[in-house]
DNA sequence: AAACGGATTGGCT
DNA sequence: GCCAATCCGTTTC
């Protein structure tokens, strides 16, 4: 059920983003379960990528969590707002990553509404990566958790998609990485109601 | 000690 | 569908 160390080690960002799509994410806090289907993910490919915080080999107090062996989270602080949840993949010194941008709600949908302060008939409860994260109750404090561990996890439930169910495009919000940009590495699941536009 | 800038959201039209 | 608020952690001086 749970993805054990193994699955994360992979050193596929690209594959593992698109694998990723169907498994279930699940954190707990104080007894409160809550889950959702991983729907959209963006691969950020570790030193070359112009998009990813280690673009370069870039390593600061931050992006160390990056560098870490695959199976940990990487939470930051977007906008000063928002906590965005990667999953960190591949060996130790290599910070590829998946961001999570959406996840379709599975368990614990009353805690996710109190916890977005709207209906759970709203896809807009955990639609984004920063409304995927709150949703899941996800901050700052689950930065570098052991993905194998019992308070943010992934398992498997056999959700498979078809090659033609999943479809690719240029990752949001990265204009900034200027030809890394344009890259085909945001995946995300055709017709889901979850996913965070644009949807073409 | 101070400036920077962003892997967005949601409210409004 | 467009646009503007937001704001603190991170980085650097």
């Amino acid at each position: 059920m749970k993805l054990p160390l193994s699955y994360y080690l992979n050193q596929d960002v690209i594959f593992l983003a698109k694998d990723l799509l169907g498994k279930v994410l699940f954190t707990e806090i104080n007894g409160d379960i809550t889950a959702g289907i991983i729907v959209e993910t963006e691969a950020y490919f570790g030193v070359i990528d112009k998009a990813s915080h280690a673009y370069g080999g870039r390593r600061t107090g931050r992006t160390e969590t990056l560098y870490t062996q695959g199976g940990v989270s990487y939470v930051y602080l977007c906008y000063g707002i928002h906590h965005l949840f990667n999953v960190v993949s591949s060996v130790e010194d290599e910070p590829h990553a998946v961001l999570v941008r959406a996840v379709e709600p599975l368990i614990g949908k009353e805690i996710m509404e109190i916890r977005r302060n709207m209906p759970a008939s709203k896809t807009a409860i955990s639609s984004g990566p920063g409304s995927a994260a709150k949703a899941l109750g996800i901050d700052r404090s689950f930065n570098k958790k052991d993905l194998t561990e019992n308070e943010i996890w992934i398992e498997d439930h056999r959700i498979k998609y078809s090659p033609d169910e999943i479809v690719s495009g240029p990752r949001i919000g990265v204009a900034y990485a200027q030809e890394d940009a344009l890259l085909p590495w945001r995946f995300y699941v055709r017709g889901n109601k979850y996913v965070s536009k644009p949807r073409s």
